[in-house]
DNA sequence: AATACAGACAACCGCCACTAA
DNA sequence: ATTAGTGGCGGTTGTCTGTAT
């Protein structure tokens, strides 16, 4: 048969906030026996609370190597990553971050973090544009113009690599930090909504087709396209071999060498596009490449990796609120190269 | 000064995987 | 093999404190 239950007479005790007087007793048990048996332990340290109780208030408040007080901005950012790849998995977050508890980073992220991403549009559940915030009629609207925000909405239906450079578009639009150049970009202000909306539905059927089907247990799939080559010949993978990656987990493997890596992932991402939509022009063969030779991604900004300072983060000091919203809004943002042909793209 | 409200966080509740009996 | 307790986890609630009216 099983054990015996920890509380089965729940009269008698103690609920509510622990006074100094319990925390003693507490610590002076465990102190001198350890942690454990949780169930034997409030009597033995003569505790009117349920070893459960006990547990949380040790682990949670009492353990001599829990770091108090506020969240650095690498802590921060730690989370905002961790949290993008692992969900509400508290524990596991906590796990990565040195002397903070599962319940203390929990209460953080909803009373600190959830709400700055919320202000910024961002739905802190899947790290990406809130879609409720979005209009998605207007894109069926008369406008010549390209409406990033509508474009965003698509979000579910498109692929995502397409879509975050719209996000980054979108947020420097909304910034003010927009590259005029690439506002008085032809290619956009002629391109007509509808037209684009469609090239970007059709591609994404033809990730989605039967035929693009999973490859692997990491979920890796096979374009139904000839391969695009880029301009050494080499063959890019397909489009959806660069799994969406939330600007939260974009981790400094990736984004090392001056942003090297990441420059290329999104010049394959280019050319695969250029691919689902038909076109046999490689981005990397047209006259546009020196554009994306000047494209220029600054690494530094997402270049933190766990457990160690951050070389953007400046530990000085800056650590209000409003520099650490600013922060995470940069986090969104890398720059458009001036020359980028959008035609090629689409 | 009194009251209402919001933010922060400690603590509780319920569920679940693991495992002792 | 089965049962049921334990510990751990995530979600939620309760309480305290600071601020605005």
């Amino acid at each position: 048969m099983g054990r015996s239950p920890c509380c089965v007479d729940k009269s008698g005790l103690k609920k509510g906030p622990w006074t100094p007087e319990e925390d003693q007793k507490l610590i002076h048990y465990i102190q001198a026996h350890g942690p454990g048996n949780w169930r034997t332990l409030p009597k033995n340290a003569g505790l009117q609370r349920c070893g459960k109780s006990c547990r949380l208030r040790w682990t949670n408040y009492l353990r001599p190597d829990i770091k108090r007080g506020r969240f650095s901005f690498e802590e921060e950012e730690t989370i905002i990553q961790l949290h993008s790849v692992l969900g509400n998995k508290w524990s596991a977050i906590a796990a990565r971050l040195p002397g903070r508890t599962d319940n203390e980073i929990k209460n953080y992220w909803n009373t600190h973090i959830r709400k700055r991403l919320l202000r910024m549009g961002i739905d802190p559940v899947t790290h990406t544009p809130r879609l409720d915030l979005l209009d998605l009629s207007s894109i069926l609207g008369t406008s010549t113009h390209l409406n990033f925000p509508s474009l965003l909405g698509l979000q579910a239906i498109l692929n995502p690599e397409l879509l975050r450079l719209a996000t980054n578009l979108f947020a420097s639009q909304n910034d003010n930090n927009i590259n005029p150049d690439l506002l008085s970009n032809p290619h956009l202000q002629n391109q007509n909504p509808q037209m684009l909306l469609r090239k970007l539905q059709e591609s994404q059927l033809l990730i989605n087709a039967p035929n693009f089907q999973s490859n692997n247990s990491d979920h890796q799939f096979q374009h139904p396209l000839p391969p695009c080559t880029t301009s050494n010949n080499n063959v890019s993978p397909a489009c959806s071999d660069l799994p969406m990656q939330p600007y939260s987990t974009m981790n400094s493997s990736n984004l090392q060498n001056n942003g090297q890596v990441f420059q290329e992932s999104l010049l394959q991402s280019l050319e695969n596009y250029s691919g689902c939509f038909g076109s046999n022009q490689s981005l990397s063969n047209s006259s546009n490449q020196s554009g994306l030779e000047n494209f220029s991604f600054d690494s530094s900004v997402l270049s933190t990796p766990l457990n160690s300072s951050s070389t953007l983060v400046n530990s000085g000091g800056a650590n209000t609120e409003d520099e650490k919203e600013s922060f995470c809004s940069n986090l969104m943002r890398f720059d458009i190269p001036d020359s980028l042909d959008f035609e090629d793209l689409l």
